[in-house]
DNA sequence: AAAAAAATTTAGATTAACCTAAAAATTGAT
DNA sequence: ATCAATTTTTAGGTTAATCTAAATTTTTTT
């Protein structure tokens, strides 16, 4: 039996909840990320356990199984493919490809997947510097650091954001922070831990401690 | 209020059996292309009409109107389109197409079909020659003949096929008949009706009248 | 113009994915 | 260790899209 589209949501959501050590994750949190109620997420619980593909016992939380993983991985590599293609190729900025993304994932072919990988040269990373599982489905998270992490004078490389909401992507396009720039912390302000930062050896501009926290990097 | 999957797949069905006449479409013959019962198309007609998606009396069969010819436009857009991409960019093979662009058709962004529409040169025609709708809604069926109707001696050329169906099309490649290319009739068999058909003024080959009925070719 | 056949609609159910309100289990705070 | 707060589940409903079986309307044949 094939999956439906909101199950392989709640799968994908299950994946990125539990973290990479697979922790329990909580109704709540699933009622919260799917913009339904708890007792919906029990209903769909108890079937995705039915199906094997969550280890589910009443009360205790879930984790995917090893088949659950599988489908999650997929369609994260899936969702991530399209957005590669949606600005590579259709020239969409990165604010705007998610939501499209979000419905392309589910576009069942195999092989449209593979021949997508192969159009698009098999990229590693997808426009917000998310790794892209391989066809086998391999994904292995980079560690980065967060640019709060950073200590003055250091010099790092931008390799991704932990918030894709468009209004996020859109305030770095306009302080001309993209993938792959240079960054340099200059001072942090101890008022309110804001940062003086330099852009590419060019100019130098503050950034509030919640855009620092969004900030994946990478020492060099 | 957005249409669903099923209420596209619906339209675009109504679109096609009524014709360039926009003749009415029966209960039944409905029930057949969805491929359900004829009570669950009553249903739908039903509420296709309170959306003003088509004009339906009951025992009178339906039209689609203005609005409904709209939308069902612009599904066979989005669905004409990916399947250039899928043939002109991922290589599939213009038999493999159709399931995938069925499912690809339904995906919602105007701004995502206008880019993919520029991404592919505007194309005019999809990878079975028919006419793809521009971005307003024209769609103009050129007026092709029928392999049937063309007399012994006359050299036409491929526009299209009727039949989608993976074997037809199979049955085309292997032999050697693809769209633009060149056919003159030789002879025609009494018995059976099959043809003798030269292709690009190589070797000659039977084409049954089965065959014949769904191949649309031009005078040259 | 009946009667028979065919097409269509209505009635009454089912399944997936959701909901609210109430009950039960777990957690956490004294 | 007990009680209150929080979390989760159960109970009972709703809506969209389907179904079968029965009723109704239209069409065709005699
Ligand atoms: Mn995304
Ligand atoms: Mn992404
Ligand atoms: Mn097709
Ligand atoms: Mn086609």
């Amino acid at each position: 039996m094939q999956n439906s589209f909101t199950e392989e949501n709640y799968l994908k959501i299950i994946h990125a909840l539990s973290g990479r050590e697979g922790l329990e994750v909580s109704t709540n949190a699933l009622a919260e990320s799917t913009s339904t109620r708890a007792a919906s997420v029990t209903d769909m619980l108890r079937k995705l356990a039915e199906k094997g593909l969550i280890h589910y016992k009443k009360y205790q939380g879930v984790r995917l199984t090893e088949s659950g993983e599988k489908v999650a991985i997929n369609v994260i590599r899936k969702h991530r493919l399209w957005e590669v293609f949606l600005v590579e190729k259709l020239g969409f900025g990165w604010d705007e490809v998610h939501d499209i993304a979000e419905e392309l994932e589910h576009i069942p072919s195999d092989h449209l997947v593979e021949r997508l990988d192969s159009f698009l040269g098999h990229p590693r990373f997808d426009p917000h510097g998310d790794p892209i599982p391989d066809a086998k489905g391999n994904l292995t998270e980079p560690d980065y650091l967060i640019l709060t992490d950073v200590e003055i004078g250091e010099k790092v490389r931008m390799m991704g954001v932990l918030d894709h909401a468009p209004s996020f992507l859109q305030h770095l396009d306009r302080a001309g922070i993209t993938l792959g720039c240079t960054l340099e912390i200059k001072e942090i302000n101890e008022y309110d831990k804001s940062a003086s930062v330099q852009i590419e050896d060019k100019q130098t501009l503050f950034i509030s401690l919640e855009v620092s926290k969004n900030l994946l990097v990478q020492r060099r």
